[in-house]
DNA sequence: CCAAAAGTCTACTAATATGATAGACTCGAT
DNA sequence: ATCGAGTCTATCATATTAGTAGACTTTTGG
C-alpha cells in the first residue's frame, strides 16, 4: 500500500462530512476551508467516491456532498480502495505476474501476510471511528492571521526524508 | 512504508546466505546468479547492510559475505530498516512535523496502529523462518534455456498497474 | 611483483509516480 | 438567464525508483 495524499484526503473528506447535518449538503468549499485543502484537488476524488455509491451529489446552488450511507456504515477500507484501487502492500500480493520472481520468492508471503492485517484493520474502522477522532473543524487559529500560502500537505516544497541512509563512514566498520 | 526492489532484494539475499554453509563465505555472484538478480544493484544493499552489523565481508579471492549472527537471530526488520530506513508507513508517522496538518488529522492515528502491528510482524519474523519458507536455490529450471534478456523484478518494461482508477462511464451512474 | 577476483564507492539516467493547478464544461435552483 | 455548484480532462514540475556504469581498493595466489 502506498498511502498518499489523495488517500489522506479522500479520509479527511469523508471524515468531514460525516460531522454535517445528516439531511444538508456540503459545498466542497466549506469542506476544503474547515481542513484546509485545495477545493480543485479534493473536486477530483469525489468523482470515484460517487462512483463508489460513497458520496452522493447535489447538482446547482445551494449544492454539495452527502454521505451515501450512515457514517458508521463505511469503512476505511472502502474509501480507501475507491480512491487507490485494491489495497496491497506490493504490486506482487495483488498480480503474481507482476514480478518474474513470484514463483520463487519468499519475501511474497511476507508481504501477503501483512496485507491481509491491514486490510482486516481497516475493513473494521469505520467513518464514524474517524470522525470521533477528528478534533469536529479543523479550522479554529488564524484569526485573520496571515493565511498560509499553500494548502498543501507537505510541510515546505522540497521536503524529502531520505529514504536511502547515507552510508557509515569507513572507519566505523 | 514502501516495499521497494531494495527490500526485496536484500531479503533475497539474507536468505540466500542464510541457506549456504555458515562458516564459508558466499561471493555476491553466486548469490546473484542463484537468485536471477543483477549483482551490481544487489552490491549496493551489502553496503548498508554491512554497516548494520548483519553481514560480514571477506576481501579478496575466496572472499564473500556471512551473516554476521545466526540468521534466526537476524529479524527482517533489521533487514528492512537497514537498507530502507525506518518503517513508516506515511511519512507523518515518523515525522509528526512532516506534516502540516498533523495536528488535526484524523489519519494519522491510524496510520501509526496499523504501521505498530507491520512492525511487531517484521520483528517476529526471523531469517530462518525466511530461509524455510524459500525452495532452495531458485534458479533450477531454464537448463541451457534461452537465457532471460534482464535481470530485473519488473515483468516488462513499462509495467504498470492503474494506481488511480479510471473513472466509470458517465451514464452508468 | 603482478594479475585476477572480489568488494567499495560515487555518479548517472530513463521511466514512472505524485501532488497540484487550470480550463472548459454541465446542471439546476432561484 | 445567471450564478453557484459539481464534472471532466489535460497539463506540469518535481521526486522517486530501478538499474547501469566507471573507477577504485584490498587480498589471494602464483
Amino acid at each position: 500500500m502506498r498511502v498518499n495524499t489523495r488517500t489522506c484526503y479522500a479520509l479527511t473528506l469523508m471524515a468531514d462530512l460525516s460531522r454535517q447535518s445528516p439531511g444538508r449538503p456540503a459545498p466542497l468549499r466549506e469542506v476544503a476551508r474547515r481542513q484546509r485543502l485545495s477545493p480543485r484537488y479534493l473536486s477530483q476524488l469525489t468523482i470515484p467516491l460517487r462512483n463508489a455509491s460513497l458520496l452522493k451529489s447535489v447538482w446547482g446552488n445551494r449544492g454539495g456532498y452527502l454521505l451515501a450511507r450512515p457514517p458508521a456504515r463505511i469503512s476505511l477500507l472502502e474509501v480507501i480502495e475507491a480512491v487507490s484501487g485494491p489495497v496491497g502492500l506490493t504490486d506482487c500480493v495483488l498480480d503474481p505476474n507482476y514480478c518474474r520472481r513470484s514463483a520463487y520468492c519468499e519475501c511474497r508471503r511476507v508481504w501477503k501476510q501483512i496485507n491481509d492485517g491491514i486490510v482486516k484493520v481497516l475493513s473494521g474502522y469505520t467513518l464514524a471511528d474517524l470522525a470521533r477522532l477528528g478534533a469536529g473543524d479543523a479550522v479554529q487559529g488564524t484569526p485573520g492571521g496571515p493565511q498560509e500560502d499553500s494548502l498543501t500537505c507537505r510541510p515546505q516544497p522540497r521536503a524529502s526524508r531520505p529514504s536511502r541512509p547515507r552510508s557509515a563512514p569507513r572507519g566505523s566498520a
